[in-house]
DNA sequence: ATTCTTTATATCGAACTGATATATATCGGT
DNA sequence: ACCGATATATATCAGTTCGATATAAAGAAT
């Protein structure tokens, strides 16, 4: 599974042009695979060499011209082939976690106020995503919505049961360094 | 933060080679920011270029040579103005998740299926993870241990109790197909 | 007047991924 | 004896993606 796979999935929705195609990643996919311009544009030339999609222009008022794409029958197929693949690994990044691996190298006061900053963002996804849940369209869409909210809300009380545990850390190799 | 940040961060435990280097993001450092040999080597290389850090050849006996790579002074000021800086958004991706999204076009069965492959999959790495929390060695480790545990707990929750939003939608849409 | 936002297409250099290659050694199974 | 798996080692490759940037036009806000 691909940037090429999921402009194949949000085809299925109907025509789109990549501008389009950004937005729905956006709104859409963006909890659980989320794409930029730099990739969508080549999947997209790519897909149209290979026949999955084809494109036409489409002049617009007040607005730049647009290429709109559709899928093909073709490609209708290679996605379905693709969605019955064996999904990969969830594959997750965090450089404020990782941050505090090395919390002992670190002020404390910068590692509570970090692990506080990380706990905030949390809690404005939280927020954001709350606000969006209930007019998602479909049942699917409201379930991952739901998932992104239920997750960060538990790590949000891990964090708050446990910062003591990286915030002792950073004290202890304080004082050891005095 | 990228992987070469993080080469400089595991050689602030000490001397390591390029493998060495690597398992310890394998151990360490995998919950949270993973990294292969295809970048390892060539942030390594860098490193060294910049002279953030240093490498000597060493023989072994019964093993291949290895090359052991030190942090300079420079290397270590350097990790620390990096590891201050303002950290970028977590990014997560899910393909398993993804396909959720799709469940309109994949039959019931499969659906469910998946659905429970996914919770089999969060289990096991709960398993995994579970072994391995206790003999670690800092307690910022074991914090992040506990964290990865707790939110795939969650997760698990979560979808025992909603999978039928997911399920009903592809039944629905079979049911419209028919 | 300038900046920001939106709608549009597109590209670039840097970073990373997953696979692969090479080398040496050991172990277990056929 | 051979093969595959595993471990210790270094290294590279083609493909993919990221984040920034560029261009264009229009409207809104400062």
């Amino acid at each position: 599974m691909n940037v090429r796979t999921l402009c194949l999935g949000i085809l299925t929705y109907g025509d789109a042009s990549g501008y389009e195609i950004k937005k729905a990643f956006q709104e859409r996919l963006s909890l659980v695979f989320d794409a930029g311009f730099g990739s969508i544009y080549p999947a997209l030339n790519k897909l149209t060499e290979d026949g999955f999609v084809s494109c036409r222009a489409e002049a617009q008022s007040k607005r730049p011209d647009k290429k709109v794409y559709s899928i093909t029958t073709e490609g209708q197929l290679k996605f379905l082939d693709d969605l019955q693949q064996q999904p990969a690994e969830d594959k997750f990044r965090s450089e404020a976690l990782t941050t505090l691996l090395f919390a002992h190298l670190l002020q404390p006061r910068n590692v509570s106020e970090l692990i506080d900053e990380i706990i905030t963002n949390y809690e404005q996804n939280i927020d954001v995503l709350s606000k969006g849940c209930d007019i998602k369209r479909s049942h699917s869409e409201k379930f991952l919505c739901g998932f992104g909210v239920t997750v960060r809300k538990a790590a949000i009380t891990y964090m708050q049961d446990n910062r003591h545990l990286v915030e002792a850390e950073s004290l202890l190799s304080q004082n050891a360094a005095e």
